[in-house]
DNA sequence: GCCAGAAACTGGTCTGACCAAAAGATGGGG
DNA sequence: CCCCATCTTTTGGTCAGACCAGTTTCTGGC
């Protein structure tokens, strides 16, 4: 019964577009939240018919791994989605305490994508991190705060475990996290006291992965973000 | 701002079908391997575009709902027709290094946990971790391997740190591993050495917890779930 | 410089055509 | 009358072109 034949199976189109995507968002070639062609290009660039292209594309949607939405275009998807339902997700928004539940979530993966990144991340992977940081540092004379560069660089460590999902994941609870807590960050974020203490546990944590310190680079880590979460619940 | 209005949606006429093929299936009109009308013929039925109607049944197909079998016809899934949609478990099952990320968020998020049950545990935290340990060796004379309280034992844990979207995800990353490597697992847990590596393995996290000791718990449980890791990879 | 109107673009839908494989119909030889 | 080769029809899979209804972008007149 158990010939050493594995099955010919001629793949549809859609199913070889489904790999194709679904493997350029693993590798981080296309990242969460970013815009992809529109169908008639991708479908021209494929070398495959609209309808094709579609029925991959549907399918990807209904994977969570990319979002349609009429008339504007098709974006990249956090898979993270799937995870944390959408009832779930409103909880997140409107209570507190869940939100301080997932806000632990996030904890627990950065520390730990922290402590990865020290053991593998590679010299390449050390300058992307280093450029955030350096962005973040460089805003303009007036030391304002950057969140996006902020959030870029808890990314790029994330990134250079080579693990997708935590990348995913980290940017969806930030989301969450901004849209709900957007007055308190902004406060936060004006008092000079407050953002050079972000700097310097940036800095701490970049020089914990850059140095191949992972229990120190989890450390710092998880300094960072219980300070801003304590931070942030003094404003709530 | 709180408009006593709901959005109107304009629904696509793709979602229109699943839905009507979904009620009829579910209501018994139509049954389990039944046969579908052909494309051609239900999208004249049903007044629409083929296009559309594929759509919906591509929808469905990905739900297990219908099974599309090339040249023969549409057919009403035959094996778990009741069963509801989980996309993010087809997306784990049908990617084998997706799932290997996903269960590193497991280990992120376990670690974790031990390292903060080690901190916080109550007594009587304490005890009902205990005795999942005790229920999982004291299944029988024979040594056997108990899945269920290995499961219970990891998900008392996560309670024990008072975050219960810790249990929840940590629970459902579990099922879908169990779905998709029951045999591996089977395979794995029948070698008396393994069931003696893994009550060893839970007995020094244990330890670890009850000592208040979060650093040796984190290590504990991150050496646990690494070896299991690495089993399972043998088998695959 | 601003803003209304036109043009280009987007996803959603429909139609008609072709392909390759499978199933069904046909027909001629035994 | 039966068998089997051949032709026809039907099936899902694919492609191309067209139209729709909103959105975005460009543009020209003020």
């Amino acid at each position: 019964m158990n010939y050493p034949f594995s099955a010919i199976r001629q793949s549809k189109v859609s199913e070889d577009i489904v790999e194709q995507i679904k493997t350029l968002i693993r590798e981080g070639q296309l990242k969460p939240g970013e815009r992809l062609p529109s169908e008639r290009q991708l479908a021209q660039i494929l070398e495959v018919g609209r309808s094709s292209l579609r029925e991959a594309i549907n399918s990807l949607a209904m994977m969570g791994l990319v979002e349609v939405r009429q008339r504007k275009g098709i974006y990249v998807g956090s898979v993270s989605a799937s995870l944390i339902s959408d009832p779930l997700r409103q909880l997140m928004a409107s209570d507190r305490d869940m939100f301080t539940h997932l806000y632990d979530i996030r904890i627990d993966i950065e520390v730990a994508s922290a402590t990865a990144a020290a053991e593998n991340r590679s010299t390449e992977q050390l300058g992307v991190i280093a450029s955030y940081l350096a962005s973040m540092q460089d805003t303009g004379h007036d030391h304002s705060y950057n969140p996006v560069s902020d959030l870029q660089f808890h990314l790029a460590i994330a990134e250079a475990t080579g693990n997708f999902l935590r990348v995913h994941i980290i940017k969806e609870i930030f989301d969450i996290a901004r849209s709900q807590l957007h007055t308190a960050i902004e406060t936060i974020t004006t008092l000079q006291g407050n953002i050079d203490a972000i700097f310097r546990q940036h800095s701490d944590i970049y020089k914990a992965i850059a140095d191949k310190d992972p229990s120190g680079a989890g450390a710092a880590m998880g300094i960072h973000l219980q300070w801003v979460k304590s931070e942030v619940n003094t404003f709530l």
